[in-house]
DNA sequence: TTAGGGTTAG
């Protein structure tokens, strides 16, 4: 046997020479050295030593040493419950000590629907339960959302007279109120004399899941006694249901009542400041918990991180994360998915990397945080690796988010039929799964099988909600569907009773405008109850373009330079529209301005995976390692371009005005390089993808048409409004983008 | 004769 150097047993510890069932006497086994030595073990060597010396001894014939062993396994983060088990198929007839301690112990694990099965075989066996059995099991009827097993429970408890324990009380009002039956709840609280804080704190926990807020303020003023838990549930609650000054409000009050706040309260105060990005009220937690000694605790220097960098401070936030000696997984989950919150998804996605390395084990919350970073640059290895890895680690997984968000990052990266199979394989959805769907195939351009999903869903009993209609006015949209856009626009107001946002105009805005119906898009945008946004004038702009509207052009630019003035995309598109018009005065025009305000347009960047490491590339950039072997790759793809006739639209010119205009042409455009890169590093015949941060311009989407056909390659394009499948020399847009 | 209820990363 081995010994660890920190743990080692004692050498003379009393045998006991005892029958089986006729326990010794408490005192001499409750202090004996081999249970003691239970609470030092720090791993399952530690634990099998431990369990080794209780044979020795003897005490190994007496049920309580056994129920100490089972509990130690059951509950310390050392033990494990498989352990436990062995230990207890072993006893012949265990007491109700130890059938409530394995009950529990399913209660904890990772399937706690489980404990109802033993609590099956605690009864087979002739064993009653107790009072202690049912918070148990009642527990695990809220984890695993078991209404009907927690009635059935409800039942026995009535049936065995022990509805009146207050434990048990409490835990069958937390039962009906977190499975949602809050009317039962509400019930069996009325009913009951029983009315501790604690019974009260389970039904306002339960209204507030319920954004009940005004029924758990009535509750909470009625409590006799108010302990620190209720408080903090109050601050919870108000913060959950996004009412934030409520919720400091509360806190307020208790410092009034002079109420002493413990780690909680700070905790649900930091959930609080960083959903409502209070900066201020964070930094103020942050030095009482300096001021109390509780400025390394981890749990708390964790909610630290997270309220940092959600209130867009991730250099403070970084800087906590650093300077913790032992992290958990929590500290990376809010560290990731603090960057991914604040758009900075190279960081995230790299700071995962380094968590791998690490050998700390991710997790679902992981996942939601990394994952939205693989969607944004396009990182579809990383992506389908994450995937993978949950297959392999995480059986039954029932996390709808991750399963959605999943859909959402295949989509994203341009593998529409990845996400389908994802959605296909789930095994329960929620709307945001729909949402996820719909707004994928609309961005891919799958217009009729968006449309398709989204009759599913309404027949499936869900219930569309305004990110739906999003999606699908954006289906139509993407295929010039103007027709069956104003349909949906018209039956989301009047059947889903939901009132158009800036989105849902946006989108059929744009479809007028494309369509040349300027006298309706402008109408619509006079009878709006808000008033446009940039992107809505945008779009019309961009719509004035292609059909060579200038005075209407010069209008819509004027609200759009109104309300933007810093946006220089207003600028170039006005003067790509006295391009097509030959206006060339007034394109110069333009350009002086925006030289003379020093405004730049935003750098065009492409970006592409390869071998799971994403390459970034800008216009006429020569950093990249294998630039020399990219410019050579690009000679060629001109050379071959020119060979297959083709002529570069220069149209657009100003649009590229500053440093691609310099570079020369227009052939060192970013996607251009990304996709050279992409010719020379893949195999043959494997299929590119890149993702564009600006819309793809007209230029590179013919020469990239026809780059599909000379190399005989798949390019999967994403820009910033939606995606290209370039393939054979055309693009699955149809040219409408 | 050892235990059990309500708040606390998305």
């Amino acid at each position: 046997m081995v010994f660890s150097p920190s743990f080692s047993l004692p050498i003379s510890a009393p045998i006991l020479h005892v029958l089986p069932d006729s326990d010794p006497p408490y005192n001499l086994l409750r202090c004996h050295p081999s249970l003691n030595l239970l609470s030092k073990c720090k791993n399952t060597q530690n634990l099998r030593q431990v369990h080794s010396h209780i044979i020795k001894t003897g005490l190994h014939n007496t049920q309580f040493a056994l129920s100490k062993l089972v509990e130690f396994c059951v509950v310390s983060p050392f033990g494990d419950l498989s352990y436990a088990l062995l230990v207890f198929e072993s006893i012949e007839e265990p007491n109700q000590f130890i059938w409530n301690t394995i009950i529990r112990g399913h209660s904890l694990s990772s399937s706690p629907i489980r404990a109802i099965a033993y609590y099956v075989r605690m009864i087979l066996s002739g064993m009653e339960p107790n009072s202690y059995t049912f918070p148990f099991l009642l527990k695990s009827c809220v984890k695993v959302a078991a209404t009907h097993e927690g009635k059935q429970l409800h039942a026995q408890i009535l049936k065995l007279g022990v509805d009146s324990d207050p434990f048990i009380h409490t835990s069958l009002i937390n039962m009906y109120a977190q499975n949602g039956e809050l009317d039962n709840a509400r019930l069996i609280f009325d009913k009951s004399a029983l009315r501790d804080a604690v019974s009260f704190t389970a039904l306002i926990t339960g209204y507030a899941s319920r954004g009940c807020m005004d029924d758990a303020r009535r509750l909470f003023d009625e409590i006799p006694i108010r302990d620190v838990v209720s408080w903090n549930a109050m601050i919870s609650g108000y913060t959950q249901c996004g009412r934030f000054e409520e919720a400091l409000t509360i806190f307020q009050e208790m410092q009034e009542a002079n109420f002493p706040p413990n780690d909680s309260t700070m905790l649900t105060l930091l959930s609080a400041c960083a959903h409502s990005g209070s900066l201020e009220l964070g930094n103020w937690v942050r030095s009482w918990l300096e001021d109390h000694g509780r400025g390394s605790n981890l749990q708390l220097v964790n909610a630290l991180i997270d309220m940092y960098s959600k209130c867009g401070d991730l250099d403070t936030a970084r800087d906590l994360f650093n300077g913790i000696n032992q992290r958990d997984v929590i500290s990376w989950n809010v560290m990731i998915g603090g960057y991914s919150h604040m758009s900075h998804y190279k960081e995230a996605l790299a700071l995962f990397q380094i968590m791998l390395r690490s050998n700390i084990e991710p997790n679902d919350v992981t996942f939601l945080g990394v994952l939205p970073a693989c969607a944004h640059l396009g990182a579809l290895d990383l992506g389908k690796w994450i995937h993978a890895y949950i297959d392999k680690n995480f059986h039954n997984l029932t996390n709808i988010s991750l399963w959605t968000s999943l859909i959402d990052m295949y989509a994203k990266c341009g593998n529409i039929e990845a996400a389908k199979q994802v959605f296909d394989n789930m095994e329960s959805r929620n709307v945001a799964s729909w949402n996820a769907m719909i707004s994928g195939l609309a961005v891919h351009g799958h217009a009729h099988m968006a449309l398709e999903f989204f009759s599913r869903m309404a027949n499936e009993g869900f219930k569309p909600d305004d990110i739906t209609f999003v999606g699908v006015l954006s289906a139509c949209n993407h295929a010039g569907l103007l027709d069956l856009g104003r349909q949906y626009f018209n039956s989301m107001i009047r059947d889903y009773k939901i009132s158009p946002k800036l989105h849902h105009y946006g989108c059929l805005i744009d479809l007028l405008g494309r369509a040349g119906l300027f006298d309706e898009a402008k109408t619509l945008i006079e009878n709006m109850e808000m008033k446009p946004d940039g992107a809505i004038w945008g779009s019309l702009l961009g719509a004035c373009r292609v059909h060579g509207r200038v005075e209407l052009g010069e209008y819509v630019a004027e609200h759009l330079f109104e309300l933007e003035p810093e946006n220089p995309g207003a600028y170039v598109l006005l003067s790509n529209i006295y391009a097509g018009a030959c206006r060339w005065d007034d394109v110069a025009g333009i350009r002086t301005k925006l030289n003379d305000q020093g405004m730049k347009k935003v750098p065009g960047c492409t970006s592409i995976e390869v071998d799971s490491v994403v390459h970034e590339f800008l216009v006429g950039d020569k950093v990249h390692p294998l630039s020399k072997d990219i410019y050579k790759m690009l000679n060629e793809v001109d050379r071959l371009l020119d060979l297959a006739g083709f002529v570069p639209d220069t149209s657009e010119v100003l649009y590229d005005m500053d440093e691609e205009w310099k570079e020369g042409a227009l052939s060192h455009h970013s996607e251009k390089l990304a996709i050279a890169f992409g010719l020379i590093s893949t195999k043959p015949g494997t299929t590119i993808r890149i993702v564009k941060n600006l819309r793809v311009c007209r230029n590179c989407h013919s020469a990239t048409k026809l780059i599909s056909m000379i190399f005989n390659r798949e390019i999967i394009a994403r820009d910033r409004n939606r995606f290209h499948h370039f393939k054979d020399g055309s693009c699955s847009c149809n040219d409408y983008w």
